[in-house]
RNA sequence: GCCGGAGUGGCGGAACUGGCAGACGCGCGGGAUUCAAAAUCCCGUUCUGGCAACAGAGUGUGGGUUCGAUUCCCACCUCCGGCACCA
């Protein structure tokens, strides 16, 4: 301390350039006048009239190490542009504060009981204190850190806004549509869907935010803040009111990735009529913040839930070596894959690195393919009630296909009681196959497709398409619902009229007892039956009761036994009074059509119910058969007519009926997602993850063909392997273990024919049936969990084609001289039946129509970006505005009741626990509570689903928010840091945000995934509910390099500490040690190494300008470079310089060579290529030049006996961006000895001072000189005057005697000359 | 493996849109100042050959386009960052 304040002394005294004392004293003065505190529009001093620029550092958190050389390499580029936008007339926002909720002050709590707030506080503190002593021109009025209760409060507001919105992908329309239709249609929808939106859109801001909107309207610039289409949030209100009204069908949300297919395939009845629960259940699902069951590691000797990387290869944790398992946990979840398609459209607007940019495209992971059904040829192992297929594991549900144990063809067979026994006897027209639906036992067939789409065509549709589209749909059995049953005789046996009557008499048996019968209709062969069971009551059992009672019945008159009835039906809800309408209007009028009667009327076994006669609009002898495309012949088709369906028919003989079609329709199917769905005709097998259900199913039920033993040690080893073995590294041999199962790939199927004359219905040896495998490689996250494996096109298919000797067929022909495996290349198809010839592009298009058309398969987008997890069990973080009711129900906090602090707690010892549970959990106190203590809105009524009795009992959420979440919208809270009622007010938002936001967001690119990609996702769900007034946040993002270090390397590459390693000679180095030579790396600053440079002792050696500027000199920002102590030198020295151009060292004066002389031609023209270049550098953040730039001004003034001031003052306006402090000394200093007139009062600071204009002329050089070439290589320089054209160029280098020397004997060609650069002389 | 970025003196790096490669700094060499040192100022400093003038080579490697290539194209090598069997 004395000998420090002793060096000071003595610099003091012989006025050398002393930073320890000029930059406190100045750092002091800022702060006290408020020198960069930047006031908001309409507060006193701001100035509307300047034009904002908001410059921003990444959100630092304040870890107990402090700052490191790495921080403030990026937060002096933003300083530097913040001073001298200042300069240039902008009114700058340039604020600071701190990610501060974080893993580490907690362990510290653990450890030593110290709560996390004030560890975190005081290392808030050392940050602070550490960047204020760089001068940073930081507006600390606007400072805030996360754990604010002022600002977690409006984070949990926001959270609350995520939770109160939903996505409306804008496809109402669709919804009533049909996933089958033509893609023109269907994009048309699609397309005044988004009109619809993009209409309602401003309303609807204004209706959200009660104040006025965010938006910046007027401002033009579409691509920023104009609407987005392909959807947006709305709030919840918006999505009641429309299940209210009936304008929205009450359904799961189809997009809800965290509900099953067959969740989401249900139907409810009319809004009103729905229960609490399943209300509450739908609008869940819509919510942009929701609970799903996720699968944590949980550490029970931890008592808490680790990451991935916190758990080592062999399960344990990295901490302390506890065994981890995983288990579920219910967690809140933040839909932002529904954004997926706009936070990448995003990314063609802002002005990113382009690496960035990528990244962040290749997260979001977005692929355009098709789903592809391949039906099951060995459907045994399918039964069509088991839960696992209602999951993500794209198994169709059709009629139950059985075949006979054993036997690798299917037969007719049934579990039956009534038909035990020979199943062969009772084959109907073989080699066909029949479905058998095992009546009364578990009929109901899950529908595993059913996805996200309504099954109903738009506008009016025939009665035949609607039953044909019918057919195809996966069977429903839903309380309270309406089906459309139909089912035909064994044999398509005849029925007499006696016969027909009892069968009659059996439809209607349970009429009013059971269930309503609203239309019975007995055909010669076949009935149908519309019927709505009551509850309780299972429609197959209706259905087994009603074919037992008839065939017994029928039976009994014949004299007969065995089977009566086909055992197939088709059942379908009814979802709607159109739809009760057209299926009874087909009913009606099919026999009428068919010629079997005149008119319905006339029709004798059929029973209607009054209140269907009654209903308006049913007009049973009315129509034509002109809309019906098999002439209305369809459920008789006579085998003198091909088979009707749309299917190709794999059999050679043709149908005898629809029913029994073996084509590919209502089969069990496998789907898949393909990028290539082009190359569909060399899928040669089947691929599916372990995890797939369909193997689950497998092991359980086998294929004869199937390897149980080896099938389930696969399994299990795979599942074992997820976390083993991903810590290994990239495995290169491909495993896998056929499944038993094979698939008929339906292009192929469609493509080929049987052979006349086989016999085996399941084309055991035709080229259409694959191979189902399972394997690893397959993941059962993304896409279906399964593939086809084209090994022609794709080289992981190949190489497991290869290792396990599967078929591979080329469909893409490569160029010729091709030798490599498979080919991912364009070129025409082959192989490949209607494709041959056409491109890829090409063959997709026509491919995926043709999969639409007959249904099994669809275009379709991918993504791979998954929903946020967005819970912690931790305690140091943003608690959740939410509780739970007894039943677990969630309710939001209100508003008004925010912010939900963090309760107090003993001690912060997580419990040891084999449950997961949040350490919150262990605050009960606080956890369990009533409603109305909580702020929970109080439950108007009984019909109120949304909120609460205030004296029901409920307890809070324990979980955390994530550390991200305070950083998602830190940016927005400094435009109006302090606002009490707003997270940020709309005047101070709507200024600094505007035109595209963040005008310029510099921090490492270690967040250029998630942070960005999180932001920017509540950024734009704050857009859709009008809270703010740009699609992006950031306009302009760049990314700093690593600061790096030296360190030692030994020859085998092992890394030496510094501090073990001595410099014998120039550039040589040995381990102290062993005295072996070590040479000198760049690595990575580390405490092991010893390598880590502490900017708090750079700054007491030189101070922080000499830092600045080393910073920024060291190289390019965006590059990683290494801290070379040695270098920094040369930048204390530069300020020493520029002190003595003003100072006389001697007697600490401003020196007598500084001068009010009018400046030499020479001196203006290095001050003014020195405004120009250093203003160009910055605006383009190239700091290393700028600086280059200072030194060159240094070195032309030094040599100067007299130093104009006119020269001198306009360049410390110059310096000030980097060095504040050194500029603001020296200018006060002039003003002083009156060289310059005193500042302006309302800014004595240089801060204040505008960037001096540059006089282009000025900064021109008179003379150049040119380099004159002679084939290219320069031989010759001359001096001609800066402005001298082509023609005087050339001259004046043909007649140089050097040139001419060189050109003797030569003749000279051509001559080309480039204007203040050089002459070429093409001469030979 | 894939994607992105980068390879230039002893070192950090510069070179606008294809136009004198090595700005600027560090280090090093020489000189001035000094009793001496530090500091400061001046000169030099890509390599090879030559006392020198000068000559030749040279921007990771090999090829190409061009009057002219660090810059554009093709192939390859090395390093750094990211992702990782994504169908």
């Amino acid at each position: 301390m004395s000998e420090q304040s002793a060096t000071v002394q003595k610099r003091e005294r012989t006025g050398a350039y002393d930073p320890s004392v000029i930059e406190p004293r100045w750092q002091a003065w800022w702060a006290a006048r408020g020198t960069y505190r930047a006031p908001n529009p309409g507060e006193p001093g701001f100035d509307p009239a300047r034009p904002k620029f908001y410059v921003l550092d990444m959100f630092p958190y304040p870890s107990g190490a402090g700052l490191h050389v790495g921080h403030p390499e990026g937060y002096t580029a933003t300083d530097i542009v913040a001073r001298y936008k200042r300069a240039r007339g902008f009114n700058v926002l340039h604020p600071m504060g701190w990610d501060a909720f974080g893993l580490p002050a907690e362990q510290y709590a653990i450890q030593t009981g110290v709560h996390p707030a004030i560890t975190t506080r005081k290392a808030i503190d050392t940050f602070r204190r550490q960047l204020q002593r760089f001068g940073f021109c930081y507006d600390w009025s606007r400072e805030f850190a996360t754990i604010d209760p002022d600002y977690y409060r409006w984070t949990q507001w926001i959270f609350l806004k995520l939770y109160n919105s939903w996505f409306d992908t804008g496809d109402r329309q669709q919804a009533t549509g049909n996933r089958q239709q033509a893609a023109g249609s269907g994009q048309q929808a699609a397309g005044s869907g988004q009109q619809a939106t993009g209409s309602g859109q401003q309303e609807e801001a204004q209706k959200h935010t009660g104040t006025e909107a965010h938006r910046d309207e007027g401002r033009g610039a579409q691509t920023w803040d104009g609407a987005e289409g392909k959807g947006r949030a709305r709030a919840i209100e918006a999505l009641v009111a429309e299940l209210e009204s009936g304008e929205r069908e009450p359904r799961i949300n189809p997009e809800a990735a965290e509900h099953s297919t067959a969740d989401k395939a249900q139907v409810f009845g009319s809004w009103s009529t729905l229960d609490r629960a399943t209300k509450r259940r739908i609008i869940d699902s819509y919510r942009l913040a929701y609970l799903a069951e996720q699968t944590v590691n949980w550490c029970p000797k931890l008592g808490t839930a680790l990451a991935n990387e916190e758990v080592t290869a062999d399960g344990l944790s990295e901490r302390g070596h506890f065994p981890v398992f995983r288990k579920p946990l219910k967690q809140w979840m933040l839909r932002i894959t529904a954004y997926a398609d706009r936070l990448l459209d995003g990314l063609n607007v802002v002005d990113w690195p382009e690496s960035t940019r990528i990244q962040q495209t290749e997260w979001i992971g977005r692929s355009e393919g098709a789903e592809i059904e391949f039906p099951l040829a060995d459907v045994g192992v399918v039964q069509q009630d088991g839960p696992e297929l209602r999951g993500e594991a794209g198994l169709r549900g059709g009629a139950g296909l059985r075949p006979a144990a054993g036997q690798p063809t299917l037969r007719v067979g049934s579990k039956d009681s009534t038909t035990e026994g020979d199943g062969s006897s009772m084959s109907l027209h073989p080699p066909s196959v029949v479905a058998d639906v095992e009546v009364g036992r578990e009929p109901v067939v899950r529908a595993a497709t059913f996805v996200g789409r309504d099954p109903y065509p738009p506008g009016e549709p025939s009665p035949h398409d609607l039953i044909a589209q019918a057919r195809r749909l996966p069977h429903l059995e839903l309380e309270g619902a309406t089906y459309f049953v139909t089912w035909k005789t064994a044999d398509g046996l005849p029925l007499s009229r006696h016969e027909r009557t009892m069968a009659l008499k059996a439809l209607g048996h349970w009429d009013g007892q059971r269930c309503r019968v609203y239309l019975a209709n007995v055909m010669s062969n076949h009935v149908h039956w519309i019927v709505r069971p009551f509850e309780g009551v299972r429609l197959g059992d209706l259905v087994g009761s009603v074919k037992k009672f008839s065939a017994r019945e029928i039976h009994a008159g014949r004299g007969a036994q065995g089977r009566l009835w086909q055992e197939e039906r088709f059942d379908h809800i009814i979802r709607d009074e159109r739809w009760f309408t057209a299926f009874t209007y087909y009913v009606l009028r099919n026999p009428v059509v068919a010629g079997v009667v005149k008119k319905p009327s006339e029709y004798d076994h059929t029973w209607v119910h009054e209140e269907v006669c009654a209903a308006e609009g049913l007009s049973l002898a009315a129509g034509s058969s002109e809309n019906c495309p098999t002439g209305g012949r369809s459920e008789t088709c006579p085998t003198t007519q091909p088979c009707p369906t749309t299917q190709p028919c794999l059999t050679t003989q043709p149908c005898p009926t629809l029913e029994t079609c073996p084509t590919l329709e209502n089969r069990p199917t496998l789907r898949v997602f393909t990028t290539r769905p082009d190359t569909i005709f060399g899928a040669t097998y089947m691929v599916v993850a372990p995890e797939h259900p369909l193997v689950a199913r497998v092991l359980e039920n086998p294929a004869p063909e199937t390897d149980v033993q080896k099938l389930r040690a696969y399994v299990e080893a795979a599942r074992n392997r997820g976390d083993v073995e991903r810590m290994a590294g990239a495995e290169k041999t491909k495993t896998g273990v056929f499944t038993g199962v094979y698939c008929i790939n339906p292009a192929v199927a469609a493509e080929s024919t049987v052979a006349a004359g086989s016999t085996d219905p399941v084309f055991a040896a035709h080229p259409a049936r694959i191979p189902v495998w399972t394997a690893d490689y397959v993941l059962m996250g993304y896409g279906t969990g399964a593939i086809m494996a084209v090994p022609g096109q794709d080289q992981r298919d190949w190489d497991f084609a290869e290792a396990f000797d599967l078929p591979i067929v080329r469909t893409v022909q490569p160029p010729e001289g091709f030798d490599g495996e498979a080919y991912l290349g364009d070129g025409p198809a082959m192989n490949s039946g209607f494709l041959n010839g056409l491109d890829i592009d090409d063959a997709k298009r026509r491919i995926i129509d043709w999969l639409e058309e007959r249904g099994v398969g669809r275009r379709r987008v991918q993504y791979k970006l998954r929903d946020w997890l967005f819970s912690r069990q931790r305690y140091w973080g943003e608690p959740f505005p939410i509780v739970f009711d007894e039943a677990g129900n969630h309710y939001p906090v209100e508003e008004c009741h925010l912010p939900v602090t963090l309760p107090e707690m003993a001690d912060y010892h997580p419990e040891e626990s084999d449950e997961p549970r949040p350490l919150l959990a262990k605050a009960s106190g606080w956890a369990r509570t009533t409603a109305g203590a909580a702020g929970v809105r109080a439950a108007t009524d009984e019909a109120d689903v949304l909120g609460l009795p205030p004296d029901a009992r409920v307890s809070r959420e324990t979980n955390t928010m994530p550390g991200w979440a305070g950083s998602c919208w830190y940016y927005l809270r400094y435009c109006d840091p302090k606002n009490p009622a707003c997270f940020s007010g709309p005047e101070a938002h709507q200024y600094w945000m505007g035109r595209g936001g963040v005008d310029l967001y510099i921090g490492g690119s270690e967040h250029a995934v998630l942070h960005l990609l999180y932001a920017r996702f509540w950024h734009k769900v704050l857009f859709d509910l009008g809270c703010v007034g740009t699609i992006e946040p950031f306009r302009k993002l760049f990314h700093q390099g690593l600061i790096t270090s030296y360190a030692y390397q030994r020859p085998d590459k092992s890394l030496v500490a510094v501090d073990a390693v001595e410099e014998v000679e120039e550039g040589r180095f040995i381990e102290r040690e062993t005295g072996k030579p070590v040479a000198q790396v760049v690595a990575k600053m580390s405490k092991s190494l010893k390598n880590v440079v502490n900017p708090d002792d750079v700054i007491a050696e030189y101070g922080a300008d000499t830092f600045r500027m080393y910073e920024m000199f060291m190289g390019p920002l965006e590059a990683s470079k290494p801290w070379n102590p040695r270098d920094v030198g040369g930048l204390f020295k530069l300020c020493n310089r520029i002190w003595r151009l003003f100072i006389d060292p001697d007697t600490g004066e401003v020196g007598e060579t500084v001068t009010t002389d009018e400046p030499t031609r020479e001196a203006l023209r290095i001050l003014h290529k020195t405004i120009q270049h250093v203003g160009e550098d910055v605006e383009h953040l190239k700091f290393n030049t700028a600086i280059a730039r200072l030194f060159d001004f240094v070195n032309a003034l030094t040599p100067m006996e007299r130093r104009p001031v006119a020269v001198l003052e306009p360049f410390l306006r110059v310096l000030a961006p980097f060095a504040p402090h050194l500029a603001e000394e020296l200018r006060h200093r002039l003003c002083a000895a009156g060289l310059i007139p005193d500042a302006p009062a309302e800014s004595p600071s240089i801060t204040g001072l505008a960037w001096p204009e540059h006089d282009e002329a000025l900064a021109k050089d008179d003379e150049v000189e040119i380099a004159v070439q002679i084939l290219g290589k320069v031989k010759a320089k001359i001096v001609v005057s800066a402005d001298a054209d082509e023609a005087t160029l050339e001259r004046v280098a043909l007649a140089d005697a050097k040139v001419q020397e060189q050109l003797a004997g030569k003749t000279v060609r051509k001559v080309i000359t480039v204007r203040g650069r050089l002459v070429n002389i093409v001469a030979g």
